[in-house]
Order: structure tokens, then C-alpha cells, then sequence
RNA sequence: GCGAGUGUGGCGGAACGGUAGACGCAGUCGACUCAAAAUCGACCGACUUUGUCAUGUGGGUUCGAAUCCCUCCACUCGCACCA
């Protein structure tokens, strides 16, 4: 960038030699004509399948850089392994329920399905614009009635299953959007959207049953090794096995027994207090006739849990004056109620054991109860050990605890258990932090749940025949709540089971269910049942699945989940939907701000060459801020759809993959884009002096740069290959170069020399197939012209293979080291004999002086690579 | 607090335990041009430059370490009162 570039760079070279403009759009005509991408549902070829998915975007209205990062990855995938000779499926489709819709309806009066198509049509485009290899035929949306009819279809076979139930439980109310959350959705306790303070409410809601599954979804992780490490282990988190028991302490007065649910049985008898969380029944009953207790109870209820993480310190408690017993050593305790017990988790209720627990050590020291060590630290006294401000949760020796006097706490654990159990007063049992996924939301643009509540014979499943069950269509956005719910009449039926008059269920489904068994319903899209079992068991599991991180628990917990669940009901056999998980990272981009502290538009940036950037306009000095992930309220976003009409596909593709490795974020430059557009052309122009026509035989006499060009034709095969394959396209794009310039140099060598003509003529017909997949117009572009049109798609050609005879060199450099130390370089032969190689490297005058007057005592030989002397003293 | 990951030139990054910095971006100089853009060529880690030092820090293993092991530091991400 010379004194002042804007950032939005004028046209590039007013009349480029490559004109992507006519020819992008040429050749996605071709490649639609020939039907290149499409696949069958259950395909009879006999080619091996690789399903290549990315996760479907939301139609929000245009596509984003994050979207053509994704595309662009799965794509080179796409593209790649069928070159291979894989029979690919590559589908695309459109997240389209959800909440956006329906605040476009409520801000601007636009009806959700309207936005929604309009959206999906604008974003078609844009996407048909990157040249994706799609099989478009496969399109749907998750509001097409003939993709969410499916599902209740689904949802119904699920609920005989036992899958589903209804369940009366407390949810998390969000209410500025005035609908339930998933505890998934609760950000420290708040609404994941709205941001507004989760509310406690108690409702009705329909709950897949995913904790019947826990045990699978974690022991299934350790053999899903094309998953990233950090995915597996984030899952393995959020499902939270742990081993512990449950004790029953019964209380004092008789009137019955509280429960505890506990890791640490081995410290029982270090137990100075049992408390339990301010939901609990004991709590509820105990306020029933304390005011002051009341009092507690609904400060700790109104702080809800996002308080307790601000307060993480803050322990409070209230002594119920109840006592219970303790079973190991008869003595009775107090029972608290405490702000820092979850109801959700466990019993609701845990025994406090301060020595050997911080939370329950801080909660003794500010009420004063007793802490009494029971396990033992290595090395210290009996007599003299205390617990001061620091719990002991490490191993030892157990004391203080009768019978298990001795052991250690593994195995104390063990007996412990076994005495409750004997006793009849606890168990060992296996505790999940997973919990039940709710999914009923009360919002009108979803998936209709598919029952009828009839007072006489309940809950009655929309009958087969009346699916799908439609949206309403003629529905109001003037008021809080749910339109379904404000419906004059959609809600009002006739029960299908006995004909008196229901109520519809007004909730839709939370928009994870649509997007948790989209990948299945592309395997066969147009079946009028959910899937097509022999589509699916042939094309499932995904082979590589391609997303962002943020997706790394939920979407795929319920994806995992429902593909157990849809292996229930029939519908499929895989065990797992995506065997190979990539997840990219995000897009960033410089951010401005202007002297009055606003953010502006790059757009309006001149950025110059001193590095200060000013306003375009106004020539206000500018803020340079954090290059930080593109967001419209930072402004910092680069809209795909103009940089791919102002450089084309090609060059946004190219740049993107250029940049550095895909799992990482990346940081969009316009010099970065520059460059790729610079290099499609310069390719272009290599191409243009290239010979033409067919190869012919390869001559007999070849001189020495027509042979270098060859080899570096075939070694480039092999080293993109390899690239390509392991998700190195940062790699393979700087293989390209290297080719190019191998390319450049020979044509510089002469381009007349003797086998010149054929090495070139080689190179040509490799680069295009080797760029194929990231540069997929370009490729096609140089493949016709070289072939005067008489070429096959390169979308439809295979991969090139590489000549083992040419991936040997005519010699090689040996760096040769004396102590570990570079002290020059030979040229040798390849497979050179040892003794000569030595012979050579002693002769070097470098290494000559080095060794000069030192004994060699070892001689370090690795062929074709290194020698290195080791010397005496 | 628990867990995981990452630290390499001005920048993005390469590098089966074997010549660190491939390739690109930015930059410098030159050619072409009236001039610019584009294009082409050369240079481009630091220094006390026939060499020495350099991959966050300090150690270790090895003939040889960016790479393997340990310490510490920094940053990033995930979970977080989960009993």
C-alpha cells in the first residue's frame, strides 16, 4: 500500500485479463447443466459415499464472512473427494425458524414467513454466487411445512416411545421474551438473547428424556477421534458424571428423613451440618411457619442463580432449628438452609463436611460450626492437624471415623457405600449434571407440537392423517405472549379420540429439535415419511461435519442425542451423526472509532501509510481499535456479497484459505484480499503463454528444467494431497505458489528447451485439477482454454496422480553438523553410500577447520538428510 | 477455583526429532512509465557478519529439540457454589 489506500479499493486494473465476472456465472451454469453435484438417495453405483456437511445457516438476510469461511472449507472437501472418486452428498439448507422472525413481525409488521423466505432467497443467491458444489436439489427449510410435518411425525413415534414426556417442572422464564429457556440458554442466569434476569416459573412443558442417554452420549466420546479434543472434552463436562451415594438422614423429631446426595461419602463422619437448597420441600415447610424463614427462602429465590455466581463468596445460610442423625456415629446435627445448595443438582440436599469441602468450610466459619478432620494428610500429625482456612480435599489416611479408621479415601469411598447399603440407608449411585431437555417454547414461529389436551382422555396426538399440522397464517403481532395462544380459533378442536371439545397445544418446539435430524432428512429430503431408511443408512453417519465452536455443546449434544433416539424408533441405524467434526475459527477485522467515541464503517476509513487512519470524508483522525470478530454494532463487518462482486469467488475462496490455518480466527485485510485477487490473475497470465492442445507422447530428450519443472509438478501433487487431507489449506494454497513460481521459472528457463513444451503442457493439466477445489471457476477457465474446449469439467475429472520416479531427486543437500552445529551443506546423490558421504562432508572446508586438531568420536549418519560429527573434550 | 489449548521475523504463518523462518502480506531498492497503477527483477530475523545469537522463561532427555519431558510466565477458550 503506497502513501493512501483506501480501504475500499477502487476496481481493480481497469480491464483485467481474466474477466471472473463473465466467467464465474458461466461456469456455474455449466456445472448445473451437467448436473455435476447432484447424487441420489440411495445411490447403486458402487462408489464409496463421503457426506460433507456444514451446519445450515439462518436466514438472517445475508450471508456473512463466518458463512463463507464454512462454505468455503466444506466445499474444498466436497470437491476434493470427488475427485477421489467419491460419490459426494454435499446438501444445503435453512435454519429457519426462531425468534428474529418473529421481532422482524412485532418492529416492522412484516409477517415471519414473508421475512423468512425473502431472506432465504436474497441468501441463495449470495451463496450460489461462491460457486458451491450443492446439490440444490436437496434444498429445504425447517419452516417448509413438508420438513416440520416430518418431524411431528417424528416427535409422535418418539412420545409412544417413551422417548418424550410431559412433566410439571419449574423452568427458566425469560421474561422480556417472554418464553422458557433451556438451562442451556441460561447465561449466568440470564436470557442467552434478551439478557434480561431468568425468572422461576412453573409450567407444563413436553421433555426429551436425554439423561436416559448420558451414560452413551459420555462413553461414546472417547471413540470419536476425528472430533476435536476440546469438543469431546466440553461435552464431557456438560453431561458431568460422578460417583457418589446417596444418604437418608433421618430427622430427630420422627417426622421423616431428608436426602443427600454426596461424592465424599468416606467423610461422613467429619459432618458438622446437613443443609438444603432454598426450593426444597423442607425448606418450603419450614417457611410454612417461620416468617423469618420465609424471609430467607424468598431472598435467596429472588436473587436467583445469577447472584450466586456475582456472589460467589457470599455464603448464607438459616438454621432451621431441625436436627438429623447421623447414621456412621448417632450423633445429631443441625439442618440449614443454604443459599449455596442447587435444588436442580443431586438431592437438593447436601451433608456439610467443612475440613474437608471449601464451600462447606466457609459457610462453618461464618456460622461458627464445628470442623473436624477425618482425613489425615501425608506426613502430618494425628494429634497437631487442623483445618484452618483451607479445605483438605486431597489424599491421605482417614481417622476420627471408626470402621473406616486407616484407609484410604478411594477406598473408604467403597466402604462406606457398602456399609449404607447394608444398613438400608443409602446406595452407591452414578450423579449426571445433564438435565432434561425442555423444548416447549411459547412463540408462534416454530414447529407446532403436535397433541390435543382433552379433559377426558388427556393428551392425544394429532392424528397422521392432519399432519402436518400448519401455522396458522393469519395471526397478530399486537400484544406480549404467544399469537398461537391469541388465535380466535386455531387452538379450538375437537379431540380426535373422543370427538368433545379440546384445546390444540399452543408451544412450538424449540428450534434445536429442527436442527438436531437435518442432516438425516437430507439423505433423502423428499420422502413423505422423516427419512428414508435405506437413504440414511447408506449416507449417515456424516463423514466430515463443519461448524463454528460455538456449537460445540448443544447443537450437537441434541444431535448425538437424537440420532440414539431416532435409532429407537427405527428410523436409522447410525450410532453417531458426525464422525468427523472441524471447527473453524471466527473472521475478525479491524474496528474504527471516530473522535466523538462512534464506531465506523470501514467504508469510511482512509488508512494511512504511517499506520493512522483518517475519516474519508471529514478527514477526522480515527481510532485504529482491536481487531476483533465482525459484529454490526462494532461495524466492522466486510459484506461477502460486494467483495465477491468486486473480486469474485475465486479470490474471496482463495483468500480465505490462504490466511492461516482454518481451526484458528482469522483477521479479513483488504492488502490480504488484494494479493489473492493479484495471484488468480497472475495464474491467469501464466496460463495465457501456456501450450495449447493435446500432450501428445512425452519426448525422448528432456533438458534439465523441463525435467526440474516435472518434478516439481509431481511433488506438488503429493504435497498438496497430503494438505488437503489433513485440513492444511493454508498449506496447500502456499504449495500453489511454489508452483506457480516453479512455473514462472521455467517458462523463464526456455520456453523452446527440448520437452519444455510437454513438462509445461503437464503442469498446466495438474494446477488446474490441483486448484480445482479452492479455485473452482479459475480452474475451469485456464482447463477450456488450454484444451481449446475440449477438455472434460474439471469438476467432473479426477484427482492427478503423482509419478513416484519423479518425486526422487537428482541430488540431494546434506547439511552436515558438527556437534549438532551447521557447518556447511553437501550435494551427494540420493542413497549415497555412507563412506562417501562422510568422505564428502570431511572435505568441506568449513567442516574441515571445525574438526581441525579434535578426535571424532561418533559419526552421525542419516541418509539423505544429515551427517554430524561428535568430537572429543 | 477446575479443565483444555496456544506462545516462531513488522504481520499471517511453514517446518517426518535432522539446514528454523517455506509461502504470502507489508516494506526497501531497481526496471518499465511523462507520471501512477499494474507488471517484472533484487533485497528483506538480530548482531560486534568468514562468525555469533535467535522459536515466551528456566532446566532436562538426545549426536541433534520450535518439535519430547518438567518449572515458571503470558494470553485464549470452556465449565464454574455440581456437594
Amino acid at each position: 500500500m503506497s502513501s493512501s489506500t483506501t480501504v475500499q479499493a477502487e476496481t481493480p486494473a481497469d480491464a483485467p485479463r481474466y474477466d471472473f465476472r463473465a466467467a464465474e456465472p458461466r461456469w456455474q451454469a455449466a456445472w448445473n447443466e451437467a448436473s455435476c453435484f447432484r447424487v441420489e438417495d440411495v445411490p447403486t453405483d458402487g462408489r464409496p459415499k463421503y457426506y460433507v456437511l456444514e451446519m445450515f445457516p439462518y436466514p438472517s438476510g445475508k450471508i456473512h464472512m463466518g458463512h463463507v469461511r464454512n462454505y468455503t472449507l466444506g466445499d474444498v472437501v466436497a470437491r476434493y473427494k470427488r475427485a477421489r472418486g467419491f460419490s459426494v452428498l454435499h446438501p444445503m439448507g435453512w435454519d429457519a425458524f426462531g425468534l428474529p422472525a418473529e421481532n422482524a413481525a412485532r418492529e416492522r409488521g412484516v409477517h415471519p414467513a414473508k421475512w423468512t423466505w425473502d431472506n432465504i432467497a436474497n441468501m441463495r443467491t449470495e451463496l450460489q454466487r461462491m460457486g458451491l458444489s450443492i446439490d440444490w436439489t436437496r434444498e429445504f427449510a425447517t419452516c417448509d411445512p413438508s420438513y416440520y410435518g416430518q418431524q411431528q411425525s417424528l416427535f409422535i413415534d418418539m412420545l409412544r416411545k417413551g422417548l418424550v414426556e410431559r412433566r410439571e417442572a419449574y423452568v427458566n422464564w425469560d421474561p422480556v421474551d417472554n418464553t422458557v429457556l433451556a438451562n442451556e440458554l441460561v447465561i449466568d442466569g440470564r436470557g442467552w438473547r434478551s439478557g434480561a434476569l431468568v425468572e422461576k416459573k412453573k409450567l407444563a412443558t413436553w421433555v426429551f428424556r436425554i439423561t436416559d442417554e448420558a451414560p452413551e452420549l459420555l462413553s461414546a466420546l472417547d471413540e470419536m477421534d476425528r472430533w476435536p479434543e476440546r469438543v469431546r472434552l466440553m461435552q464431557a463436562n456438560w453431561i458431568g458424571r460422578s460417583e457418589g451415594a446417596r444418604v437418608r438422614f433421618p430427622l430427630v423429631d420422627g417426622s421423616g428423613e431428608i436426602e443427600v446426595y454426596t461424592t465424599r461419602p468416606d467423610t461422613l463422619f467429619g459432618m458438622s451440618f446437613l443443609a438444603v437448597a432454598a426450593e426444597h420441600p423442607i425448606a418450603a415447610a419450614v417457611a410454612a411457619g417461620n416468617a423469618e424463614a420465609a424471609a430467607f427462602v424468598a431472598d435467596c429465590q429472588s436473587k436467583g442463580t445469577s447472584e450466586a455466581v456475582l456472589e460467589t463468596l457470599e455464603k448464607k445460610g438459616f438454621d432451621t432449628g431441625l436436627r438429623v442423625r447421623n447414621p456412621f456415629n448417632g450423633q445429631d446435627y443441625p439442618v440449614w438452609i443454604a443459599n449455596f445448595v442447587l435444588m436442580e443438582y443431586g438431592t437438593g440436599a447436601i451433608f456439610g463436611c467443612p475440613a474437608h469441602d471449601q464451600r462447606d468450610l466457609d459457610f462453618a466459619r461464618k456460622y461458627d460450626l464445628n470442623v473436624l478432620p477425618v482425613v489425615l494428610p501425608p506426613g502430618e500429625d494425628a494429634a497437631s492437624f487442623h483445618v484452618a482456612n483451607k479445605a483438605h480435599d486431597g489424599v491421605g489416611t482417614l481417622f476420627n471415623s471408626g470402621f473406616l479408621d486407616g484407609l484410604a479415601p478411594d477406598t473408604a469411598r467403597k466402604a462406606a457405600i457398602a456399609k449404607l447399603e447394608e444398613q438400608g440407608i443409602g446406595r452407591g449411585v452414578v450423579n449426571w449434571r445433564l438435565r432434561d431437555w425442555g423444548v416447549s417454547r411459547q412463540r408462534y414461529w416454530g414447529c407446532p407440537i403436535p397433541v390435543i389436551h382433552c379433559d377426558d382422555c388427556g393428551v392425544v396426538t394429532v392424528p397422521q392423517a392432519d399432519l402436518p399440522l400448519r401455522l396458522p397464517e393469519d395471526v397478530t403481532f399486537d400484544r406480549p405472549g404467544n399469537p398461537l395462544d391469541h388465535h380466535p380459533t386455531w387452538k379450538h378442536v375437537n379431540c380426535p379420540s373422543c370427538g368433545k371439545p379440546a384445546l390444540r397445544e399452543t408451544d412450538t418446539f424449540d428450534t434445536f429439535v429442527d436442527s438436531s435430524w437435518y442432516f438425516a432428512r437430507f439423505c433423502s429430503p423428499q420422502a413423505d415419511v422423516p427419512v428414508n431408511r435405506a437413504a440414511v443408512d447408506h449416507w449417515l453417519p456424516v463423514d466430515q461435519y463443519i461448524g463454528g465452536i460455538e456449537h460445540a455443546i448443544l447443537h450437537l449434544l441434541y444431535s448425538r442425542y437424537f440420532t440414539r433416539a431416532m435409532g429407537h424408533t427405527g428410523h436409522l441405524s447410525a450410532k453417531e451423526p458426525f464422525a468427523g467434526l472441524f471447527t473453524q475459527g471466527m473472521v475478525n477485522h479491524e474496528s474504527y472509532k471516530g473522535a466523538d467515541g462512534r464506531w465506523l464503517y470501514p467504508e469510511e476509513i482512509i488508512r494511512n501509510a504511517d499506520g493512522t487512519a483518517t475519516h474519508k470524508d471529514t478527514g477526522e483522525v480515527v481510532t485504529v481499535g482491536r481487531i476483533e470478530a465482525m459484529s454490526k454494532s462494532k461495524r466492522n463487518t466486510i459484506d461477502p456479497a460486494e467483495i465477491i462482486g468486486r473480486y469474485g469467488a475465486d479470490t474471496a475462496r482463495w483468500f480465505i484459505l490462504s490466511d492461516n490455518p482454518p481451526e484458528r480466527d482469522m483477521e479479513w485485510t483488504e492488502s490480504g484480499v488484494l494479493g489473492a485477487y493479484r495471484f488468480t490473475q497472475r495464474l491467469f497470465r501464466l496460463a495465457e503463454t501456456a501450450p495449447v492442445g493435446t500432450m501428445g507422447a512425452l519426448p525422448a530428450e528432456c533438458a534439465p528444467a523441463a525435467r526440474n519443472l516435472r518434478r516439481a509438478t509431481h511433488r506438488t501433487i503429493v504435497s498438496i494431497t497430503d494438505a488437503l487431507e489433513n485440513f492444511a489449506f493454508n498449506v496447500a494454497v502456499a504449495r500453489v505458489y511454489e508452483f506457480a513460481n516453479a512455473l514462472t521459472d521455467a517458462e523463464r528457463a526456455g520456453a523452446d528447451l527440448p520437452g519444455m513444451a510437454w513438462a509445461r503442457a503437464e503442469a498446466f493439466s495438474v494446477l488446474v485439477r490441483l486448484i480445482s477445489p479452492m479455485m473452482p471457476h479459475l480452474a475451469e477457465e485456464i482447463s477450456a482454454r488450454l484444451s481449446e474446449g475440449a477438455a472434460a469439467l474439471i469438476a467432473q475429472s479426477g484427482w492427478p496422480e503423482a509419478d513416484p520416479a519423479l518425486l526422487v531427486a537428482d541430488s540431494v543437500k546434506i547439511a552436515v553438523q558438527v556437534m549438532g552445529k551447521l557447518r556447511g551443506t553437501i550435494e551427494v546423490a540420493p542413497g549415497a553410500e555412507e563412506g562417501d558421504v562422510l568422505a564428502a562432508a570431511l572435505a568441506d572446508p568449513n567442516v574441515a577447520r571445525a574438526l581441525e586438531g579434535k578426535r571424532v568420536v561418533k559419526r552421525v549418519y542419516v541418509p539423505n538428510r544429515i551427517v554430524n560429527f561428535v568430537i572429543a573434550g
